[in-house]
DNA sequence: CGCATTGTCTACCATATGGTAGAGAGCAAG
DNA sequence: CTTGCTCTCTACCATATGGTAGACAATGCG
């Protein structure tokens, strides 16, 4: 109870909107969770619309420092960084899978909510398409449109965390076993993918 | 006009549901589309959840049939009949996106509503493992484990066709051409995976 | 103390939504 | 014609939801 309301709102909320839905999820079913009366959710975000705001740019700030500081503490090995990215990512896609669920909402959301999302992360797109192309350029990832691989991995990777009925469907069990054989598969899809 | 309105109802709910979400649909906004009362919907089918039933075995059939006529067209080449499955399910992905987000929609639903579904889909599944795993057996395809490989297939494609908003991140476009560059880029990026 | 600010609450409200009840039009069969 | 069946509609209803108005307690400050 000492984290401030405003901040457990934030998760609260994140959670939900990446679980169900944004329109799945009711105000009164967010203030519940937190264990708060609706019309605090309302003082502290003045409408829905915004606390969804509020929520989009904090999950952007979550992804863009982690990813960050997997860029930072990798090695120069384009592969390496690549696998150093995807586990930065994996980690918490795994930990709370409403992160990516909500990065996926996003497609479904109004325009007008998202748009402050994509620009904010726009530049992150723009150095890896730039980083990904100079190593293109270098012979030590595979020729291919950078742009694309970008979203082809991005597609990739929050493809396979967010929807555990297609692994289900597969026969795969969501275990900590079967969680390190996901991620090891991934990673070895992807540097197959990316290998010149 | 001509068409039956069940199934005009069917298509439209597809629609719907999978560009914005169950949730985010109401019945009056499904009638409206498809011009008729509230009331005719709920005649044909008697609830929501009923309708959202049927939509998902709709969809679900209709990816099926697609996908099973592209394996009896193909090659023997695993290669070439990956990528004529991919093509199949892309062309549908395409024309209509509600088609695959409906199918990613289904990891946010109750596990009761959705259950038929991926029963349904199972048998699907299970025969792309068992030929995954002989063509690895026979060296024609990068050993690996063949259930997340299916897994991974299907969240490339799904995940790059569902998200547009990410595509425009990294500065793609959606256009004809744009198109034909993706699906290139797509099949490139799946074909290196997948080879020894 | 006086008093303004901050944060949380109870009490409402207008609207939208899923669903019910039942009327009526068109039509095929007896 | 009449009867019954299929299909669509108008008229409602109960509930849930996003949001407003304002009371009440705590806290900090002059």
């Amino acid at each position: 109870m000492r984290t401030p309301t405003r901040a457990r709102i934030l998760t609260a909320a994140t959670d939900l909107f990446g679980q169900r839905g944004f329109d799945a999820v009711s105000l009164d079913l967010i203030a519940t969770e937190v264990g708060v009366a609706k019309q605090t959710l309302l003082y502290w975000f003045p409408s829905k619309d915004e606390l969804l705001q509020a929520v989009l740019v904090d999950a952007a700030d979550e992804l863009t420092l982690a990813i960050e500081a997997a860029v930072r503490a990798s090695t120069d090995d384009p592969l390496d960084r690549i696998e150093a990215v995807v586990r930065a990512v994996f980690r918490p896609a795994v930990r709370r899978p409403a992160l990516l669920g909500l990065v996926r909402e996003v497609s479904r959301l109004d325009r007008a909510v998202t748009d402050g999302l994509t620009s904010s992360l726009r530049p992150l797109a723009d150095r890896a398409k730039a980083y990904l192309s100079a190593e293109m350029d270098a012979g030590r990832l595979r020729r291919a449109d950078p742009g694309l691989i970008a979203a082809l991995c991005y597609a990739t990777v929050t493809g396979i965390a967010t929807e555990p009925e297609a692994l289900r469907v597969t026969g795969w069990e969501a275990s900590p076993v079967g969680l390190r054989r996901l991620r090891a598969e991934l990673l070895a899809f992807l540097r197959a993918a990316l290998t010149p």
